[in-house]
DNA sequence: TCTGGGGTCCTCCCCCCA
DNA sequence: TCTGTGGGGGGAGGACCC
């Protein structure tokens, strides 16, 4: 989807369209946060996602600032994977605005199947969205990006050396800031540059797994399956405080409150965990975990919270915390309806 | 001075055990 | 009893994704 959550809010305030608009944290840029999806005319201003929300203020102080309203953007998005499986069922979700279609099966051209798609969302829920089709996973999320907003771009095999290898390697999926600086430091600025590298090179640098994906990924192999289901691995919460404290008291009780809301998502859910990790990020932005790994699969407040304090324990808070959270990992479904609906009534008492 | 929150996967290291 | 080796589990940190 086209500027996601911008879009959302514009549809439902058309006030809002073509004005500089930014989401993010609780919409006050004054605060602690960061910017979640800002509008196109946002961006002309430098404004993009993970910015701070400050900075973003400093650069365009009379964009509107909005909360993010996680839940209104989950419904329309539900609305528009309905759309997308009554078109595939073979969809893997990724994300709340991204998707995957395996339409390989289907009997009709994909530019055709893809412009369908657009029109349904568009006359749906008002939205635009762009699409790339490609022979793989890989290539299909390079093209949809080569076109944004409402594009529709197709690559095939014979694309590759015209249209991807030009592209910067911050382009590929997988490549973030940090790989390509090291990439950079190697002279290496374009996925092409990147192809010209070999295997072996690739491997020694930045390891087997990586190397060897980085090494398929710059030559647009990508034989990855669509993956329709999975089961979560871990469950998490975290917060920032909106200052940064040296208080026992306000880091325990807000860890306290974040393993009451985590056990009441995984009695939702029906799942338990058996590792438990608290996450301290000090004032200067160092941060650390420590874990704990318990005989058995946990999902109460009070197992949680138990395991939690021992972990933040270990801590030696020397200096001033600026985030708290923890992760249940080791995730296991829970068996049986009845059992799992008495622990959330036990959970509500 | 600024840097969210919810995830996944990988690597390295340590310990235990066969 | 000492030394090596290799695998698995757990813990910590880091990179990346939306």
């Amino acid at each position: 989807m086209d500027a996601f959550f911008a879009a959302v809010e514009q549809k439902r305030n058309p006030d809002l369209t073509g004005k500089a608009l930014v989401i993010g944290g609780s919409g006050d840029p004054t605060q602690r946060g960061v910017v979640s999806t800002a509008s196109y005319e946002a961006r002309k201003f430098g404004i993009h996602s993970a910015m701070p929300l400050r900075t973003a203020y400093k650069l365009c102080p009379h964009a509107i600032f909005l909360p993010v309203d996680y839940r209104e953007y989950a419904r329309i998005s539900e609305k528009i994977k309905h759309i997308l499986k009554r078109f595939c069922p073979l969809m893997q979700d990724v994300g709340i605005d991204e998707a995957f279609l395996d339409v390989s099966q289907i009997d009709k051209p994909p530019e055709e199947i893809a412009k369908e798609i657009k029109m349904t969302i568009r006359q749906e829920t008002g939205l635009t969205c762009s699409i790339g089709i490609a022979p793989n996973k890989l290539l299909a999320k390079i093209a949809s990006d080569l076109q944004k907003p409402d594009g529709l771009t197709m690559i095939t095999e014979e694309d590759r050396e015209n249209r991807i290898w030009p592209l910067p390697v911050r382009k590929l999926w997988g490549v973030g800031p940090k790989t390509e600086a090291a990439l950079k430091e190697m002279g290496i600025e374009t996925v092409g540059a990147l192809a010209s590298l070999s295997r072996e090179k690739l491997i020694e640098k930045f390891g087997n797994s990586y190397g060897k994906y980085l090494y398929e990924a710059s030559r647009g192999i990508d034989d990855s399956p669509l993956i329709t289901h999975w089961e979560p691995k871990s469950t998490s919460r975290e917060v920032t405080f909106q200052r940064d404290s040296n208080k026992w008291q306000e880091i325990a009780r807000t860890l306290a409150e974040l393993t009451r809301e985590i056990a009441t998502d995984m009695k939702r859910s029906g799942y338990k965990g058996r590792t438990v990790t608290v996450k301290i990020r000090f004032s200067d932005f160092e941060t650390h975990t420590r874990a704990k790994t318990l005989g058995k699969p946990v999902n109460s407040a009070d197992e949680i919270r138990t395991a939690a304090f021992d972990c933040l324990r270990r801590f030696e808070l020397k200096k001033k915390v600026r985030l708290v959270g923890v992760r249940v990992g080791g995730l296991e479904k829970v068996h049986g309806a009845i059992c799992h609906s008495k622990q959330i009534e036990e959970a509500d008492a």
